[in-house]
DNA sequence: GACTTGACAGACCGACCGGTCGGTTGGTAG
DNA sequence: CTACCAACCGACCGGTCGGTCTGTCAAGTC
């Protein structure tokens, strides 16, 4: 019903909520959060909430949005930083660890759209939340491949799926780690990044 | 209450309800799937159920239990037929494709773990499923590195958690993945093993 | 044929679910 | 002072949740 807070105070609300929903989600999952759950989190009651949201759902689709925003505006401006585009993917995998460190990570968004999706919800944007990092990757190392920093025998596409799979997947597996590494990845970002360089034959210049 | 069934009739029974289970809560997920639903899945009534189970998250953890196993028998078997560690290791990924079939693959497993580790489960075995296979790939990784087949500077245990996330990462993608690439891990096998071999360097016979 | 027992049926329970709605509050504009 | 409205409150609703309990019934067993 409602789309748009109108008044400053309104919009700091319904950012509170939207925070407070995020990490719901991220500790419990999506249907083992309850609407309870969510509105003491935030800290106000059921009328206040059903103003600003006209369902669970709903956050639900508003968390994975503003995340997606978020870690996109953060790590695309320390990509542009670079000139070559193997730099700026590499800028972009270590600006993407910072990024992800109030959310429970990608893992967690993952297990939300996971959930969503189950749900019934179709929306490809939101269901499918690492193409958009797939699509980016594919164009960076495909540029890359013409500036001669990439192998000419590998194909673009499959190798940012093998990039952006590897990274969510070592983020799920350090996440289940309860003795914590230290490491979102369980193991450092860089050896990480020269693992992936050296697999889909990738020669940036950051990386030494 | 009940732990195993006594009959020949009843372990059939009992494993109906572990099937249908391992199905709907790889559809829907663990707290989204109702008991209404687990139990006209099985095609019983609560009143059967309880009698083989003595709650909803006995059969999750029976699920869980039961693939790992079936996977690791169907795995380690086919491994076993090769010499060096670096081919059982190529063998064992090959072998992983078809034995994941059946469940919503390995990411349905890491799904259905999370959700149990949320709702306050802390058995390592049932809350990690991977670590098995991070242990397992470690070992023959150590064996391989004796034998010459992996490069002198790359630490096992890392390598193992590379490949393994990697391999539940690019399975999560392809997962979400509605257009259906047609293989499980949205590249062929071969490739994601070409891929993962020039990472952490390793040269297995069977790849090539 | 009386008794036991494994396997299952289904009515029932209180708690809690997501969501609604009439009402209150506090700031602002006329 | 009054009228208005965005923002918020909390009692309430029908339905569903996971789980319990009493009962039935076929297949042994003696």
């Amino acid at each position: 019903m409602v789309e748009r807070a109108l008044t400053e105070k309104g919009g700091e609300t319904r950012r509170r909520i939207v925070d407070a929903a995020r990490t719901a989600f991220g500790e419990r999952g999506y249907s083992a959060t309850s609407m309870t759950d969510l509105i003491t989190a935030a800290g106000l009651t059921k009328g206040g909430f059903y103003f600003h949201f006209a369902s669970k759902r709903d956050v639900a689709v508003e968390v994975v949005r503003a995340d997606q925003a978020r870690m996109q505006a953060q790590v695309l401006a320390v990509a542009s930083e670079h000139v070559r585009a193997s730099d700026q993917l590499v800028a972009m995998v270590r600006a993407l660890i910072p990024a992800i460190e109030t959310a429970k990570g990608m893992a967690g968004i993952e297990h939300l759209c996971a959930e969503l999706r189950a749900d019934g919800l179709d929306d490809p944007a939101i269901v499918r939340p690492h193409d958009v990092w797939v699509a980016t990757s594919a164009e960076l190392l495909a540029r890359a491949k013409a500036e001669g920093d990439l192998a000419a025998d590998v194909d673009p596409l499959a190798a940012a799926r093998f990039a952006v799979g590897t990274f969510i997947g070592l983020e799920a597996l350090a996440a289940a780690d309860t003795t914590a590494t230290g490491h979102r990845l369980g193991m450092d970002p860089d050896e990480y990044l020269r693992f992936v360089c050296r697999a889909i034959g990738l020669t940036p210049d950051l990386l030494d």
